[in-house]
DNA sequence: GCAGTAATTAATCAAGTGTATAATTTCGAT
DNA sequence: ATCGAAATTATACACTTGATTAATTACTGC
């Protein structure tokens, strides 16, 4: 019996392409479909690879979620760009109900791990971590725009718009990756940034840019 | 050997025994920790049991989500009690804000049975269903509400107002529920109410009653 | 009281899981 | 070309899972 024929790879790649077989595995079957063994599968690889370069399968499971989180802020913050703060407040609504960050993969992706949170107190970091990093973003982004518009607000209040234009944008984002209605790209860009602009208190014609 | 004495329970109690059992393992353990095990010994009863009240694991499961998703549409609706139109609904928005519904171990149960609504169809119409009723709960109290005010919207203008609305009210019970901030309830309660008295366009006052 | 029926238990099974380890192969250094 | 170290595979193991079935028990109607 002839063993399968394999080519090294460095252990960056290795540890890239397993993160990615993950992530693929938990979109298509779920979280319990991310087998060890299909893991493997789709990374062309036989499962005690996964032993070599993530001890356990638990490590390679937080390793997904922190690549996956990163890389989905990493989407809605290249959708700021880089002019003016209220274009780059903007910008981040825009990008947090368009694809790739408003997507039914990255959506079922995201569903997955969060099931996860409330049991596994690693994983909870991961999360809590990640939403900060938002947050912060979002909140940093409000108080520049509003001081542009020179209405300095205090932290508190900053604070508080950001946590409702937080709030819905994980909602919208949710509806949007969900599928369930039927509105087109345009109405849902529309009606986010619409929303956002109604909440901070600003000309919805100025806020569209 | 002496068997262990056991008494009979009517089915319907059984069942809900089962369901609650469940409801607690995924609660606590998270959906990989609700076996066939685990929840027949939190309901005081044998694995076989499952098996003769709903057939497959996978039965008990949808069960558990339907009446989970019935339960959190009913304490919504309890909380708009019976007033005027915008009465009821900032009632709904205190309800989606504050316990039973925003609350922890809600939220990681709905979390855990998220994760699967992706990869499984079932699981996908129970959410569907649930997630239609909720926003037309909201869209016939946004309806009913503007039209005491006077203003009478299109449907086309109402949906985009429950979507918005809809939307607001999951992330913040997200947040909420997530409990990663520090606001007391009052805060939030008054966070969420002005919010969506911004969104319809009526006085914050007026709607906090 | 007693018999019969239906609910419940107990025990077992096959399949799938993560993990461990030894055997093999690749590939760079020499 | 070849040797040696490191990457990869193959195999096996112990355990957990959901499912199945036969034996037992509790309750109902008479």
């Amino acid at each position: 019996m002839t063993r399968r024929v394999f080519h090294r790879e460095p252990e960056s790649v290795r540890q890239k392409d397993l993160i990615a077989a993950t992530l693929d595995s938990i979109a298509e079957l779920g979280l319990s479909g991310a087998t060890v063994r299909e893991v493997s599968l789709r990374a062309g690889v036989t499962p005690g690879l996964i032993r070599r370069y993530f001890d356990n399968k638990e490590r390679l499971v937080i390793a997904a979620y922190k690549v996956f989180i990163a890389d989905l802020i990493a989407s809605a913050e290249a959708g700021c760009g880089d002019g003016p703060p209220l274009a780059r407040l903007a910008g981040l609504v825009r990008a947090c109900v368009t694809p790739p960050v408003a997507d039914g993969r990255t959506l079922a992706i995201w569903a997955a791990f969060i099931g996860t949170v409330h049991s596994d107190p690693v994983m909870a970091k991961v999360h809590r971590d990640g939403y900060q990093a938002f947050r912060d973003l979002i909140e940093r982004l409000v108080a520049e725009a509003m001081a542009e518009r020179g209405e300095a607000l205090s932290k508190q209040r900053v604070r508080q718009k950001a946590i409702v234009i937080n709030a819905l944008l994980d909602g919208l984002w949710i509806e949007i990756s969900m599928g369930g209605d039927d509105f087109s790209r345009l109405d849902v860009v529309r009606i986010a940034l619409d929303s956002v602009a109604t909440l901070i208190g600003i000309d919805a014609r100025t806020f569209r840019e």
